[in-house]
DNA sequence: CTATACTCGGACAATATAAGTCCGAGTAAG
DNA sequence: CTTACTCGGACTTATATTGTCCGAGTATAG
């Protein structure tokens, strides 16, 4: 798995407290991770819909949706890209002893169980939204944390 | 995903067919696939213990257990290694606004979720042994599919 | 209205990982 | 004892991921 689903998804959940645009660099530097590399992530998402591009001075991004209707799912297909992990290449067609096209109406017993077990995992991805992030955060950290973070990302940069 | 994983499945499938050694070229030339390359996946498979290889003339691989305790994830764990997909970099302790370590003693709430998500889909793969889709192709494409294969992995190569 | 500074967006390298190949060590058969 | 066939690990190539850069566009400030 792409390791800027990592970020993608912190971003989200550190989006969750600001109304306002916020760039991508102030983004990266809250989490000091490479900004160039994180523009390109915050790129796939806005491509997906999840998040809006403001362009101009005081732009920046900023969530379209609300967090409790952004699913883990959502941010996952964005970035790493919506195709399943297992690719069936239909090995059941080749060979001396290849099963015969016409017999082969559905998928392969392999693939079906491949995909049934990735079904499992795109469930419980879709059960949990950006909200639910954000409040666990609140439970951990407690309330104070994602507030501060707020007052960073709006506020003007502190040297 | 590695796309050994389908290779490795559908040997483990053929191999439930032959309780004589079948050499890696022969589950190949089965499959019409590389055979340097699949011995890679089979040399995976032998050091997990899922089957167990028996060197010489007339030697091969041979399942080392029943086709019925072996899981789907026993294969997958085998070929793509038993490290999660989904790796956590604690970004949480970086950057200006770092949770400080001594307020991390579990993981952190996206990392929890994602681990979540793995384990269903492990879970999924657990249920399902080498015997069920063995049995599935019996299903899929009748009992004498999986006779011929036998005959074929047994007998002398018919050029 | 004009100039400016700041933003995103896509095109361009470097690196890590997967895919594929090859030859030597070892073993059972003849 | 010889031989031929097997696995096992080391090596090379291809691909996807990671990381970086500069140009197009826009809201702000003067």
């Amino acid at each position: 798995m792409s390791g800027g689903v990592e970020w993608a998804l912190h971003c989200c959940v550190v989006l969750t407290a600001s109304s306002t645009p916020v760039p991508a660099a102030r983004l990266a530097e809250l989490h000091d991770v490479s900004g160039s590399y994180l523009a390109k992530q915050l790129q796939s998402l806005a491509r997906a819909g999840l998040i809006h591009s403001v362009q101009g001075k005081s732009g920046g991004y900023v969530l379209t949706r609300a967090p409790e209707s952004i699913t883990l799912l959502d941010v996952v297909r964005a970035v790493d890209g919506p195709g399943p992990a297992f690719v069936c290449t239909e090995i059941r067609q080749r060979g001396p002893l290849a099963t015969p096209s016409s017999a082969c109406t559905g998928a392969c017993p392999v693939a079906r169980a491949m995909w049934a077990a990735e079904d499992a995992w795109r469930q419980a991805l879709a059960s949990v939204t950006i909200a639910d992030l954000a409040r666990d955060v609140d439970v951990d950290s407690g309330p104070e944390a994602l507030v501060s973070v707020s007052a960073w990302l709006t506020g003007d940069r502190d040297i």
